[in-house]
RNA sequence: GGGCGGGUGCCCGAGUGGCCAAAGGGAGCGGUCUGUAAAAUCGCCGGCGUAGCCUACGGAGGUUCGAAUCCUCCCCCGCCCA
C-alpha cells in the first residue's frame, strides 16, 4: 500500500531530494503539508504549470494537504529575475485580481475545498531587516552563484541584482512559515526549493522533501513553455485552439507531452510506450499526436471535446473548408470608398486592419502581394475591390482568412466614431 | 572613489560623418510542399491610402548642408583596482 503510493506521487518526477525523502515522510502517518508557490503575476495557467499542479492534485487524493503560497509580497517588490530587465511592481489590489484569476483556474485541476491557501505577506511583511539579515546569513555567495541561471548570467557579465539573492531566501522562508513537509515545483525550482530545506533545518524544522517536476517543453519544441515566450497551451484555451496547437508540436515532444499532460497521473507507462513505439517505427507520429492532443481537449473540454476538435481540424486544414463561425466583427464604413463615377470599392488593408487581422496596413499589403490573403476561400492580392451598390453590399458575412490560422466574418458596418 | 570597455530594430550583432529604415544571424510571418511536425524552397519582416514623407540606433542639447557615427552633460550596464 505504501509503496504503491510511493509509486504513484513519484509517476513522473524528475528528483526527489533527498531520494528516500518521500517515503521517510509518508511513514510518518500523517497527511503530508504540501507546497506550491505560485506566480500570482501570470494571467493564465498553462499546460507546462498545470503539470506541477496535476502532482499536487495526486498528493490531495492520497489524503495530503495541499499548501498554496500566493506569492503577493514578492510580486509586489517586483523580481527582476530572467532578462534581467526589473519586472513591473504590482499593486496590492493588481496582484489580488491576479491571484484570484489564477486560482480559479486551478479550480479545474485542483480541489481548492481542501487546499490551503496562505498570502506570504502574512509572514515576511512584518520581518525586520535583522530578521532578513539573519536569513542571509545562512547561505553564502558560492551557494548562491552555483544556481544555474545565476551562474550563467555570472559568467556572460549579465547582470545580477542582489535582491534577486533575497528572492530564494524569501521562498525559503515560507517553507518555514508552512512548515512544509513537501515542496513542489519545476526542475527550475530546485535551488529555491533546497534553500527552503536549509532554512527549516535552521530553523529546527525537519526540512521538507523537494520533488520537482520536468519542465514542459514549449510548442515550439525547443524552449520551455512560458506566457513570455508565447509558445505555451493555456488549460483555457478554447478546444479548437487546443487541439491546433498540441498538433503543430514536433514529433520529437510527443512522448514528453504525453507523459507530462496526460499519463503521469493516470498511466505512467503509457508515455513510454508511446515512446518506443515511435521509435521503432512501430506506430505513426501523426496519430499518436493527434491522440495525444484529443485526450488533452478531452481532459480540459470534457469526454468528446478533443473528437469534435479533431473533426474540425480536419474540415478546416486538411479540406480547407472555409471557417464559416469565424468571429463576425463590425467594420467602419470607411473601408469602403466611393469613385467620382459613383461606384463602391472596398479597401482591403484598411478592412484587414479593421477586422484586427493584421498589425497594420502596411503589413496586409505584403500579405496580399504575398497570397496571404482569401476572401470565402479564394486568394485575393487586390488592395481595392469593386462591389455593387452601396457598402458592404455581397461582402456582408464574407469570410476573411489571413494565413491560416487567422479567421474573421464581416459582420456589417459601425458607425465611425 | 579610480581606471577601462559598453548601451543599435523582438533577441544577438555589424556599422565610427552622406551610398543607413541601418549588414549578418536567430525568432516571427506569408507562399509552395506537407501531417498547421521535420526537412526543403521562395518571399516578407517600423509606420503612413500606394507618394515621398514621418519615426528610429540609452536620454537631452550642440557642431555640420548632412549625425547611429563628432562634441557636451546626464542615465544605465560590465570588468579591474580600492
Amino acid at each position: 500500500m505504501t509503496a504503491d503510493d510511493l509509486r504513484f506521487l513519484e509517476a513522473g518526477a524528475a528528483r526527489v531530494v533527498p531520494e528516500r525523502g518521500l517515503a521517510d515522510k509518508l511513514s510518518l502517518g500523517r497527511p503530508l503539508r504540501v507546497k506550491l508557490g505560485l506566480d500570482p503575476t501570470a494571467p493564465a495557467v498553462t499546460l507546462g504549470w498545470a503539470v506541477v499542479l496535476r502532482k499536487l492534485r495526486q498528493f490531495q487524493d492520497a489524503g495530503h494537504v495541499a499548501v498554496l503560497i500566493v506569492g503577493d509580497f514578492t510580486a509586489r517588490v517586483g523580481d527582476p529575475s530572467g532578462r534581467s530587465e526589473a519586472r513591473p511592481r504590482l499593486a496590492k489590489e493588481d496582484v489580488d485580481r491576479y491571484a484570484e484569476r489564477v486560482l480559479d483556474e486551478f479550480s479545474s485541476i485542483l480541489d481548492l475545498d481542501r487546499a490551503e491557501v496562505r498570502r506570504n505577506s502574512e509572514w515576511l511583511e512584518p520581518l525586520g531587516i535583522e530578521d532578513v539579515l539573519r536569513l542571509a546569513g545562512s547561505i553564502t555567495v558560492a551557494r548562491m552563484l552555483e544556481r544555474d541561471d545565476f551562474a550563467a548570467r555570472f559568467a556572460a557579465g549579465r547582470p545580477i541584482s542582489l535582491m534577486e539573492f533575497c528572492y530564494p531566501l524569501l521562498q525559503g522562508y515560507d517553507s518555514v512559515a508552512v512548515e512544509a513537509d513537501v515542496e513542489l515545483g519545476g526542475t527550475d525550482q530546485l535551488f529555491n526549493l533546497l534553500v527552503g530545506r536549509d532554512l527549516q533545518r535552521d530553523h529546527g524544522q525537519d526540512p521538507q522533501v523537494a520533488l520537482t517536476m520536468p519542465l514542459l517543453v514549449g510548442t515550439d519544441g525547443v524552449q520551455k513553455m512560458s506566457q513570455s515566450l508565447g509558445n505555451y497551451v493555456a488549460v483555457t484555451d478554447p478546444p479548437d485552439e487546443m487541439f491546433g496547437k498540441l498538433v503543430r508540436i514536433p514529433d520529437g515532444s510527443i512522448a514528453d507531452y504525453r507523459l507530462l499532460t496526460l499519463d503521469f497521473f493516470r498511466d505512467p507507462d503509457e508515455a513510454e510506450r508511446v515512446r518506443q513505439g515511435l521509435a521503432s517505427g512501430e506506430l505513426d507520429p501523426w496519430q499518436e499526436k493527434r491522440r495525444m492532443a484529443r485526450e488533452v481537449v478531452d481532459l480540459y473540454h470534457g469526454p468528446g471535446a478533443g473528437a469534435v476538435a479533431e473533426a474540425r481540424f480536419d474540415e478546416l486544414h486538411r479540406a480547407r473548408a472555409v471557417p464559416r463561425d469565424a468571429p463576425g466583427v463590425l467594420v467602419p464604413a470607411t473601408v469602403f470608398e466611393q469613385d467620382p463615377a459613383g461606384g463602391w470599392r472596398l479597401w482591403v488593408p484598411g478592412l484587414l486592419e479593421a477586422m484586427g487581422l493584421v498589425g497594420s496596413r502596411a503589413e496586409a499589403r505584403r500579405l496580399l502581394a504575398q497570397g496571404g490573403v482569401r476572401v470565402d476561400g479564394r486568394t485575393e492580392s487586390r488592395e481595392a475591390l469593386p462591389l455593387e451598390g452601396p457598402p458592404p453590399g455581397s461582402f456582408l458575412g464574407s469570410i476573411w482568412q489571413v494565413g491560416r490560422r487567422r479567421a474573421a466574418r464581416l459582420a456589417g458596418l459601425r458607425d465611425s466614431g
